[in-house]
DNA sequence: TCGTCATTCAACAGAATTATTGAATGATAG
DNA sequence: CTATCATTCAATAATTCTGTTGAATGACGA
């Protein structure tokens, strides 16, 4: 080990990037930084975890340059580099999706006991709005929202969703959206939804990819 | 930590992959692996690492669902489970060459000193196979050669580049391929030929990635 | 300048990962 | 059955990673 060719420092360099994945809270920092640039202390809140630890972490992605840091004024904000991160993420949630039987379980056992239904493609959807026969709400935070939604969404955070639905039609059928493909609360919103009378299914992913298929995003200035 | 809802199970099984990629030598028995199938024996030889350690990491890249054991008499043979492992090392790799400092380094120190022309795309190299104007050597072993290889290829293991290239005419370009976009071994190919007086370049990248590009594959029986 | 606030640092204990060693297992050949 | 061989297991020590705590830094506004 204490001498190393090129090729075993290149391959140290690659594992640097693919430890730093290893994590499950620097994953779900991932998630969150996909939405937009975030402070240490909105993503702290957002996680419910210490700051010093969220800081910690966001220095180690920092370190193999996964995300970027910015200051602005008191405030650091973080970012993800570009799209590679993201395409990365998605590979390393493929390998796992279809090889590890316990994603299999988790997904059985609480997704798909609360969501019977084929989620929404997004090439369904896009026609879906065209023909102006759904309603598409965003289930995230407003302030998610605000950096970018899918064009005609409109923002119905999830715990508005029961209070928003009193005043929706129960005909028209409802299309969910979050973070991504496994954020929980779309599952949750349609859930609820259907709970409530109303015909409600799922986007298949969610912002970030939207984004990341070239498809246009409306931001509210 | 100690209860643990949905999502984040989830993502502690993504960060069972992303960890399992987490190590320099895991990485490397990958980019090995990604020839074909190897027995541990096979794998620790050619990594030059103690049989026992080999077969840890191997386990642990079975227990993130990388790679698949079959036992053959004696012999358990690893295998990648499918294209899906590559693409995630691809993108891990992608990240690290955008965002890390130290890859540029590594690689404009090492590498560019020894190969400034451009390599060759597949499509050119295709091209070039079709005119009947390039000999094309794979670099590789004759173990992993014979597993497959890219039509009209000749094998020529690295130690033996010298020895061949004494026989071949130097008025015909020499285009060399190996194990994959970082692999050493076209590199060094290369390198000795120009030293020769021949003229070489590398393909941009290896076999796994022709194969994955759904190009037509030679094996020997 | 001072106080406040967001972030980072430093130090610590507990946990996990790693390479090594030697023994145990499982399968084949004689 | 026994010997042999490939692989795995178990135990160990060294190292690294994690989360927590409290103090230090850097920037803003009064």
């Amino acid at each position: 080990m204490s001498i190393r060719n090129p090729k075993q420092a290149l391959y140290e360099q690659f594992a640097i990037v693919a430890k730093a994945l290893g994590h499950p809270l620097r994953l779900e920092m991932i998630e969150h930084l996909a939405q937009g640039a975030r402070s240490v202390e909105a993503l702290a809140a957002k996680l419910g975890q210490p700051v010093a630890n969220i800081s910690q972490h966001l220095q180690a992605l920092r370190r193999a340059g996964i995300v970027s840091a910015e200051r602005d004024g008191k405030f650091v904000h973080y970012a993800l580099v570009d799209e590679s991160v993201l395409s990365a993420f998605a590979s390393v949630r493929t390998v796992a999706e279809r090889h590890l039987a316990e994603v299999d379980r988790i997904v059985r056992g609480y997704f798909d006991a609360r969501d019977d239904m084929r989620p929404v493609t997004r090439d369904e959807l896009r026609k879906l709005m065209r023909d102006g026969v759904v309603t598409l709400i965003d289930v995230r935070p407003a302030d998610e929202f605000a950096l970018g939604h899918v064009p005609g969404a409109i923002n119905v955070p999830l715990g508005e969703v029961r209070a928003w639905s009193a005043g929706a039609a129960t005909r028209r059928e409802v299309v969910a959206y979050c973070r991504g493909p496994w954020c929980v609360m779309s599952f949750e919103a349609v859930a609820a939804l259907r709970s409530l009378g109303h015909s409600a299914r799922r986007l298949e992913d969610g912002m970030p990819e939207w984004k990341a298929a070239g498809l246009p995003v409306e931001t509210t200035a």
